[in-house]
Order: structure tokens, then C-alpha cells, then sequence
DNA sequence: ACCTGAACACCGTTCAAGT
DNA sequence: ACCTGAACACCGTTCAAGT
């Protein structure tokens, strides 16, 4: 069955977020558009209503499918350095950075506002939470190790991941001054960023 | 000189840009057009030309207002609060977290890459420049007085922003924990956040 | 159930023309 | 110098119709 005329693909909503991703990749946010994708993946421009509600519900799956894989590639990493929850930390928070560097408006699609009600995509809310259990995880395991404060590790969580998410916006929109960038890699500035925070 | 026909101001310029500010918070970022705003300011939808070059101009426009607005209020803070560096990064956080609420889609704009290259608009560069020199003050007087770690302040004011960033990020998402919110009032949050990265 | 094509309202931007 | 109105290409979304 070589040809099916028009009807095309026997998956066309993976299809369709397989497009978006690409789009987003070459033509930014901006130019991500129902139509591009739907021309993209061979389909007339009304097609991806059979498959999604509207546009933001595109967008939504698209992050959703991003968080699988933040997930999927932080887990392979915390399984790399079982042996020490501070090496674990510092490696997640590289990963993160490269997840970042790697996409940037995939990124900028799933941090920053573009998917405007959230709450209303369950799988995304769920997705993310999942994501964020990973690093509460890793944080669980340094305080008890003593290499972070105690307390809430609900928060602790959070300013970790906000250390590190502050950080790579800066990266992502080239507001790091050249001098910082010219003296330390990547790699050194996440770690100083890390040391911030952690017991000595 | 009561009406001069359809002219208009003398200064349409920031009447766009108020103009702007206002369709903002009331539709939101998605819903902030061009057209729209010179409805808004009663000219027609191709006089916002003769002052920028196109939509991004005018949202850089937007962008460097608000900033200038931070620096204004973050600067008061400071003064009003002299005596201890400390007390004087947490009014700075706290006052930060008020200026995302106050606006939040406003915010959104000055700081989620809504701006697509910034790096064109020489003003704004030079204005949030400004806003994190005063973050890097306090740094530096937490540093002297041994409130923060020593090393480089820029990095060290990263760090700092980071962590109060990240926390207004997931704040106006909406994805803070119920339970926490529940837990802890606004400010008490930021309190925390700070005292992971202060010695104590 | 899945897809098409015509249609509609809205958008950013260009351009020739008016004051 | 500042603004208008017509025009163009592009967009999200709806709907009746086709398989």
C-alpha cells in the first residue's frame, strides 16, 4: 500500500507534532504556524483540527513530548551517577543546560508562557510534575547527605532548578556578559552556579 | 487648538506605547497587535510606522519602559531600606515579585524572549543592563558583610536573580504546589528562597 | 472517523498619496 | 515629518461537504 491518494499517514497527530517540532527549530516561535505544519506533514491546512482542538493545543502537545524527553534523558543521567547525589546534581543540571542549548524555542515553548492555560492540558501538567519529582529526588538526596539545607525539599527544589533556569534564560537570550563567557566554560558556570547553594 | 482634525498628539509615539501597555494587561500577550494599538490611540493601523519599525520595535519599546519602571522602584527600595544589605535584598526580591504580579504579561514580555533579538534595540539592552548593576550592588554589599559567598558578583548576582526568576516563573504559571501556598504566605516563599543562598 | 475547500475575520507590512 | 487608505500575503478557525 504505497499510496493512499490524500488520506495520507495512519499517524498523523505524531505526524503533525514531528512537524511542529521541526518548524520550531528552523523558523522560531514566531514562525510556528497550524499551517506550516499541516503543509509541512502533507495535509491540507485544516486537517490538524481533526487531531487537536486548536493551535494551543498543538503547542501543548509539542511540550508535553518535550518533558518526555527531558525526562527520559535526566533519568538515563541519574542512573549513570548513582554513587554520589552532589555528582547526580551537578550532571542534571548540565543535562538541563544542554536539553536547552540543544532547542532553544522548544524550550522557549515549554518554560516561558507561550502555552497560555496550562491547567487545561493534564497531560502537560502531568508531564512536567513528573519531571520536577526528579529534581525534588535528587535534592532529597543531598540534604540528607548534608550537601543542602534542610527543609521543604518541595522548595529546595525549587530554588535549584530556579538557580539553574535563571541561568540558562540569561544563556538563551546572550545576556551573559562576554567577560564571564570568555573566563569559564559552560560547564565551570553551572557548577559555580551549584556551589551557590551547597554546603561546603 | 481644541482639534486638529486627525493629526492628533503632539507625542503619538508614547501614547502608542501606553497604548500597548494597556491592551497587554487586558488581552494578554497573544492579543497584543498592532492594529489594535493604534485603534487604541485613534490613528490608523499604519501611523505606528512613522514612529517604529515594526510590531518588535514597539514591544521593544514596551519592554524598555518596564524596565526603566523596575529600576525606578527597585532603587527606592534600596533607599529606603540603607542600613542592612540584607534587609535590603529581600525588599529588593519581594518589591521584584510585586512588579511580576502587578503586570504579569508585561513581564512576560520583558523577560520570555516575546522580544525576539534584543540585541538590536540598544536601549533596551542598556536599560536592563542598569536593573541588574543594582542587583550586583547588593550582591556586593552581602558579599563585604559576609551575607553571601565571595567570588565574582556577577555571577554570584546571577545566582541571586536566578533563584528569585525561577520562583516567579512557576508563581505566575500557576505551578507552585497548593500545598505550599497554603503552607506559607508570598513573602515568607521568598524569605526562603533567599536563605538557601545566604550564610548564616 | 478523518479529511478537503471555501469562507470569514484578523493580522503585519508596503506603498503611493495626502497635509 | 506625520498620517491615511488600499492592497498583499499570511494567519486561526468554522462549516458544509466528501470518503
Amino acid at each position: 500500500m504505497p499510496k493512499k491518494k490524500n488520506y495520507h499517514h495512519g499517524d498523523l497527530k505524531n505526524a503533525l507534532i514531528k512537524a511542529g517540532v521541526e518548524i520550531l527549530a528552523k523558523d522560531g516561535v514566531s514562525g510556528l504556524s497550524l499551517r506550516k505544519v499541516a503543509l509541512k506533514a502533507g495535509v491540507s491546512h485544516t486537517a490538524p483540527y481533526s487531531h487537536f482542538a486548536d493551535k494551543q493545543a498543538l503547542i501543548a502537545a509539542i511540550s508535553t513530548e518535550g518533558f518526555r524527553q527531558l525526562y527520559k534523558r535526566v533519568s538515563a543521567v541519574i542512573d549513570e551517577y548513582q554513587t554520589k547525589p552532589s555528582t547526580q546534581l551537578v550532571e542534571v543540571a548540565w543535562a538541563y543546560v544542554q536539553f536547552a542549548m540543544d532547542d532553544p524555542d522548544r524550550f522557549k515553548v515549554m518554560f516561558s508562557g507561550v502555552l497560555e492555560k496550562e491547567k487545561e492540558y493534564p497531560e502537560f501538567v502531568a508531564e512536567s510534575q513528573r519531571s520536577f519529582q526528579l529534581v525534588k529526588m535528587i535534592v532529597e538526596a543531598n540534604q540528607t547527605s548534608g550537601k543542602l539545607r534542610g527543609g521543604s525539599s518541595d522548595l529546595a527544589a525549587l530554588s535549584v532548578w530556579g538557580i539553574i533556569h535563571g541561568f540558562v534564560l540569561l544563556l538563551l537570550e546572550g545576556q551573559i556578559p562576554h567577560a564571564i563567557l570568555e573566563q569559564k566554560s559552560l560547564r565551570e558556570l553551572v557548577e559555580f552556579q551549584l556551589e551557590q547553594i551547597m554546603v561546603k
